[in-house]
DNA sequence: ACATGGATGCTT
DNA sequence: AGCATCCATGTC
């Protein structure tokens, strides 16, 4: 099915006119990409018998994970590495990791090819495929903010995996996605979360007043 | 506050 | 080969 079809089909969802992003939306220096992604829509589209099954929402909490400079980064490695070579890919492509050998973590990568850094999705709005995405969970979903208030939380509803990584999110079954007439929002800034190294540093953002974002 | 859980990267 | 560490969550 074209790309063109499904944007059409999620836009009917939501009640809202999104679009693909151009690629070299991604391109973008990786703090910049963060603050841009707060807002934009993150979807799994799977094909079942012709039926085609989303579900996802709106993001509104980010982390940028820069480069070597960045000792919080997967890429502040003495060598490149099986693990973080992903992050020198092109900007627009999936970067998932298991965090504490329990839950994944969903990254999109930011930069053109040979420029590490990557995005921390770390909360969405719920908004499509609510019963599938309450399934995935489990019994820890006792109310929607439950669902996807946390990166592992969001890639255990959405299903996403290491298998996603390399995925490239303009044209997968996860796709990220704008509004074609987008809404103002203010963004807050502050350090990120669960991480030793770097701590000073304020590349956690996030939608102001969102009851969606992580903890 | 604490158990869970598995792979990664760095050091012997 | 061993080991400390790690971009978290749920329950205690």
């Amino acid at each position: 099915m074209p790309m063109a079809t499904v944007v059409k089909q999620i836009s009917a969802v939501l009640k809202t006119d999104l679009s693909l992003p151009n690629a070299d939306y991604f391109l973008d220096a990786t703090e910049n990409l963060a603050i841009k992604l707060v807002g934009d829509f993150l979807f799994r589209v799977e094909m079942h018998n012709e039926q085609t099954q989303i579900c996802g929402g709106r993001i509104v909490e980010t982390e940028a994970y820069l480069d070597v400079s960045d000792p919080a980064s997967h890429a502040a490695t003495k060598q490149i590495t099986g693990r973080n070579q992903i992050l020198y890919s092109t900007g627009g492509t999936a970067y998932v990791f298991r965090s504490y050998g329990v839950h994944h973590c969903f990254n999109v990568i930011a930069r053109p090819a040979g420029a590490a850094g990557c995005v921390l999705i770390r909360a969405l709005e719920p908004l499509a495929g609510i019963d599938l995405m309450t399934t995935r969970r489990g019994k820890n979903t006792n109310q929607l903010y439950d669902l996807c208030s946390g990166p592992g939380k969001l890639c255990q509803a959405l299903g996403i995996n290491q298998t996603h990584t390399g995925a490239n999110l303009r044209n997968s079954e996860l796709l990220i996605l704008q509004q074609r007439q987008p809404t103002t929002i203010q963004i807050e800034q502050g350090p990120r979360i669960g991480i030793s190294r770097a701590t000073e540093r304020k590349l956690r953002f996030w939608q102001r007043n969102s009851r969606w974002t992580s903890n």
